[in-house]
DNA sequence: AATTTGAGCGTACAACTGTGCGCCAATTTA
DNA sequence: TAAATTGGCGCACAGTTGTACGCTCAAATT
């Protein structure tokens, strides 16, 4: 086509990329990762339906990428929220605030692992949850090296206290700013809970 | 049609259920609301498809219809629950069990309020939610009137512990027996972490 | 300069979807 | 007994889907 001056693979990244962003901004609305058509995503990317072919096998091998890419994201949020932490200020309060941030600015990514974490598909629960299992593994290596917690009760605090931030970020999405300052307030305390029980159980012996 | 000594409510009645049923055995595999399509669901059901009008204006209708009926199971397992709890035995562990003995029994009705719950449709996600704020209600109503907990604390106590237990039986519906036990330990655990948290900010004062 | 490669396209097809329309026949009502 | 109601059906239609096939033509390789 009419690409002159551009080297192959150049241009192959950038359709490639269109059709990633296209996906993305289809989730944005009433779709999901298991409901998305092929055709649709190749007119939003602007390229021909059988033109998908070139850059995927599948639908699916599709999602799995955009699924990688959102754990990506998650990823990131760990990372600037721990150097936020250890710049100082509550660790829990922190965490939130930076999760609360993170889900207005990449609403796509974060939709998409919560939807599908608990969606049609075997594949993509099974991709999410590996990534929300890593993002759980981080937290409790975290807690346990800055708390005296043994390993056993760090997971168990970390699992529950990603559960409750991922339960609650699922409710943020959609809610206005009023509400999700309130959601977070609620979340805050709920996380407390958590923290003031597992140091109890592990802390001081009964 | 060959159907002679019935009265017509009757075999309205039974087709109508026959359509539900066929819709929830759908569920069972790898289907949403979303995605079910009227024409198997009238296949199932053993229906022409022109004929599922006569009982739901839409397909939605008919979601709405199942996202009900799951609703009114998870009040009967509150119920369940509750009593056996009256009977003697610990609170939490026992609610656990009921929990997962039911998500096993009536995994179809839990599975459809699990994935509606942060589904596609705006409007299940609602029912969903409905049903699930009530069931949050019963249970801080249930603590605040056991425990000295104020109402406020309660009901973040209860918020929390739901979303455990949610996001624990989205795991446990798909899960072995032996994971689904592990399962519940750790839920268990975590629920303490919880209560124990909860009764230390509101008991005795910080 | 000649050849190979490969991204992108258009056409085509079979499968599926929701739903409008009119008919049938059994039950209910008059 | 005659008339009205209504659950269920088949047919038909337009729209959407995934994807096979073969072509083009610029870029890369020889």
């Amino acid at each position: 086509m009419g690409f002159s001056n551009m080297r192959r693979q150049e241009q192959k990244q950038k359709t490639r990329r269109a059709i990633i962003d296209a996906a993305f901004s289809l989730l944005d609305e009433q779709r999901s990762l298991s409901n998305l058509s092929l055709r649709e995503v190749a007119r939003v990317a602007g390229i021909a339906p059988t033109s998908f072919y070139r850059h995927f096998k599948d639908i699916d091998e599709l999602g799995l990428t955009l699924v990688d890419e959102a754990g990506l994201a998650l990823r990131q949020l760990m990372r600037q929220a721990r150097s936020r932490i250890d710049a100082g200020g509550s660790v829990i309060k922190t965490s939130v605030n930076t999760f609360m941030e993170f889900a207005v600015e990449n609403s796509n990514e974060i939709r998409l692992l919560l939807r599908e974490y608990s969606g049609i598909s075997p594949a993509f629960r099974a991709a999410v949850s590996r990534e929300i299992q890593h993002f759980t593994q981080e937290l409790s290596d975290y807690t346990a090296s800055h708390t005296g917690l043994s390993r056993q009760l760090a997971n168990l605090q970390a699992e529950a206290m990603v559960r409750l931030v991922f339960s609650a970020g699922a409710e943020a999405i959609d809610a206005t700013q009023v509400q999700r300052e309130l959601l977070g307030q609620r979340l805050i305390q709920q996380l407390k809970f958590i923290a003031k029980g597992a140091v109890h159980y592990g802390g001081s012996n009964r």
